[in-house]
DNA sequence: CGTGTTTGACCTGCGC
DNA sequence: GCGCAGGTCAAACACG
C-alpha cells in the first residue's frame, strides 16, 4: 500500500540485499521456542544463474552481483519462465525440523520437483502479495538432514506483514505516550 | 467460498 | 537434434 518498501530497489542500491540479515532472523517467531533455529547458516549470495545442488555448494559467491540490479522480469512467455535469471538471490541454509521457515512474509507454493542427486524434493514458493513477485526455494540437504537450504530471489516491494502486524500496536502505544 | 497445496504436463536451457 | 534436468503452470483437490 503507501508504506514504504523496507529496502531500497536494487536499482538505487545494488548493494542493498547484502545488509539485510537473514529473512529468518526478522520475524519475532523465529525466538519462539519452537521455532528455534540453532544454526544459521549464510551461504551467501547467487549470482543470477546458480543453482542449487547437492554435490555443488550453493556458495556460489558473495561479490556484489551487480547485474541483479536489473529487477527486470525477463520473458514473460506464457509458460516460458525464465531466461536468465538477472534478480537478486541469496540463499543460507537452516537447521531445522520444518521445511518452512517462518520469515514473516506470506508464500504461496506452486510447485515441487525431485531434483538429481538429492533424495528430498525442491519445493517453489511466490510471496502471495500481489505485485511481489519474489520467489524462494526450498530444499532439504540429503547430505544432512537435518540442514534446509533457503533460497530466496528478488527483493519484496512491500513491508513484512507480520512484522507489521507486531509494530503497529506497538506503534500506536508509543505515540499514546509520547503524548505525555 | 476463499485460500493454499498437490501433481502431472509443459516449456526452456544446456550439454552432448 | 535429442534427451535430461530444472522451473512453472494450472486443474483438481483439501481445508477452515
Amino acid at each position: 500500500m503507501e508504506a514504504p518498501p523496507p529496502q531500497l530497489p536494487p536499482s538505487q542500491n545494488p548493494y542493498s540485499y547484502l545488509l539485510l540479515p537473514p529473512p529468518s532472523s526478522l520475524h519475532p517467531s523465529m525466538t519462539e521456542p519452537d521455532r528455534v533455529l540453532s544454526d544459521i547458516d549464510w551461504v551467501g549470495l547467487l549470482s543470477g544463474q546458480s543453482q542449487l545442488g547437492e554435490e555443488r555448494p550453493a556458495v556460489e559467491r558473495a561479490s556484489m552481483v551487480a547485474e541483479n540490479g536489473a529487477e527486470e522480469e525477463k520473458g514473460d512467455k506464457k509458460g516460458g519462465r525464465m531466461k536468465k535469471a538477472t534478480r537478486p538471490r541469496f540463499a543460507f541454509q537452516t537447521r531445522s525440523e520444518d521445511d518452512i521457515l517462518d520469515d514473516g512474509y506470506r508464500w504461496r507454493k506452486y510447485g515441487q520437483k525431485a531434483v538429481k542427486n538429492s533424495n528430498y524434493p525442491r519445493s517453489y514458493y511466490r510471496c502471495t502479495h500481489h505485485s511481489c513477485n519474489v520467489k524462494k526455494q526450498v530444499q532439504r540437504l540429503s547430505r544432512d538432514t537435518s540442514m534446509v537450504v533457503t533460497t530466496y530471489e528478488g527483493v519484496h516491494n512491500h513491508p513484512c506483514e507480520k512484522l507489521m502486524e507486531t509494530l503497529t500496536p506497538l506503534l500506536k502505544q508509543m505515540q499514546f505516550l509520547a503524548r505525555f
